[in-house]
DNA sequence: CAGTGGTCTAGACCACTTT
DNA sequence: AAGTGGTCTAGACCACTGT
């Protein structure tokens, strides 16, 4: 037994993805959808709903349910070794948004002290409390917030440098850190999916059941000391993760077998 | 102005992240809670489908509310260099679940032989059509399912091995591989995050809203032929992906400057 | 301030799952 | 067969947002 809401759901995901209702559209307005389908305004309303929590449209009162654009911008793991080298004064964001064709911009929304949280201590190998500076800062795509990113530093590091200063490091923070002396050599990074709190739905203007993309990355120099923690939080709409040309051989060779 | 839904959908994840209802719990029954909260018993609906669609709960008719286990597998990219050297007859999935004290299982369902469908045939830069071997598999968690996997081989390349038979290849498949004389030698994997379509929320048992985490993986031999595109679909709730130790040096110094 | 979606109710009835 | 959640309705009223 399918529920008539969820057939309605699905007859209106189906006109989304034809481009009967294209991005920037709006839908008919629930009660002509329930006189249209003959069914009560709340029967819409859970379809409507079903739509919200899929990230397909957005229900804005007194202008209607709007489409909304989910053009994905690839975001290549990469980025972080071509920033190392000379190419320009923009980020990683700005260079990949670019590159495909999207207005990207990147915008810093805050820089502090603060005494390391524990999980941000924990990855960076320092007691609980030490000083850390946290920058925070905003991925837009045409405006929209797409990523909420927030990298935390060991004090002590950075003290002094451009990126201790509350304003947009030119031409990205890894090149601001080989200038302070600090070579990122190499990286790790987690992933995971999970329903955003209350301040990341706000933040990324989801509703009802709206999901986020997590990538967790520690940044390590040569003697693999880590140097940044870095959380970014994702609107899965927006974001897809790129690993490129992974070696697969084993680095030490194994010596009995 | 907060909804008395949200307000008792909060009240009721506070509680499970307690372990006030710790998981296999069962919560109070719909008309015990709108009596206790003094709501109509679809207000109390509205919120316990706020939890199911963040992956906390699972109603089930006749047996309640039911709080789900989400203790998370950390899959890590290097098992596929791990399972290269000769280690034990486990799969990846089987030893990251033993490592980390989960009762994985990978299950093999179907082996087919098949026209490849248009984005395999890019993936493996086959003219579309051509035949390719699909091998579909399954991972579990205590016997729930947690991934689906599937995984396409050019036909010709693999004719013939044991990857090809409809049973599970002992050892896993990239050593299998390496025996038909085929050798991994790097990857790409992409990730992202969407809405299940219906297959896939049904044999993940996802309901209402739940999302999943989606990597395709394209492995190639060393002169970068691909040899295998795969296609992981996850339960996010039981899912964290993990790159360890990625290198942030240039591998080819710029010439030019 | 008008127009749209958002919340909530009481109650009828259906459908699944376990016993 | 019984007990739990699932769907749907008609209608009242609230609240946000764009003009």
């Amino acid at each position: 037994m399918i529920a008539r809401y969820r057939e309605l759901a699905s007859d209106l995901r189906r006109a989304i993805e034809d481009d009967t209702y294209p991005p920037g559209a709006v839908l008919p307005k629930i009660t002509e959808l329930a006189k249209k389908y003959g069914m009560a305004n709340e029967t819409v309303r859970l379809a409507i709903g079903v739509l919200e929590s899929e990230g397909l449209v957005r229900a804005i009162r007194k202008r209607g349910t709007v489409v909304l654009d989910r053009t994905p911008v690839r975001v290549r793991f990469s980025r972080y070794r071509a920033v190392l080298t000379p190419n320009g004064d923009r980020g990683p964001w700005e260079t990949a948004c670019r590159e495909q064709g999207v207005n990207g911009e990147m915008q810093t929304v805050e820089v502090e002290r603060e005494p390391a949280p524990p999980e941000v201590a924990s990855a960076l190998h320092l007691a609980a409390g030490t000083a850390v500076l946290r920058r925070s800062r905003r991925a837009l795509i045409d405006g929209e917030p797409a990523q909420l990113q927030t990298a935390w530093y060991p004090y002590e590091l950075i003290r002094g440098t451009p990126i201790a200063r509350s304003s947009k490091v030119v031409g990205g923070i890894y090149r601001a850190l080989l200038q302070a002396g600090l070579t990122p050599a190499s990286a790790g990074e987690e992933i995971r999916s999970r329903p955003p709190v209350a301040d990341e739905a706000a933040e990324l203007r989801l509703r009802g059941g709206g999901w986020i993309l997590e990538v967790r990355r520690t940044t390590f120099d040569a003697a693999k000391t880590p140097i940044e923690y870095q959380v970014i939080v994702a609107d899965p709409a927006r974001t897809i993760i790129v690993y490129d040309d992974l070696p697969l051989q084993q680095e030490t060779p194994p010596a009995g077998g």
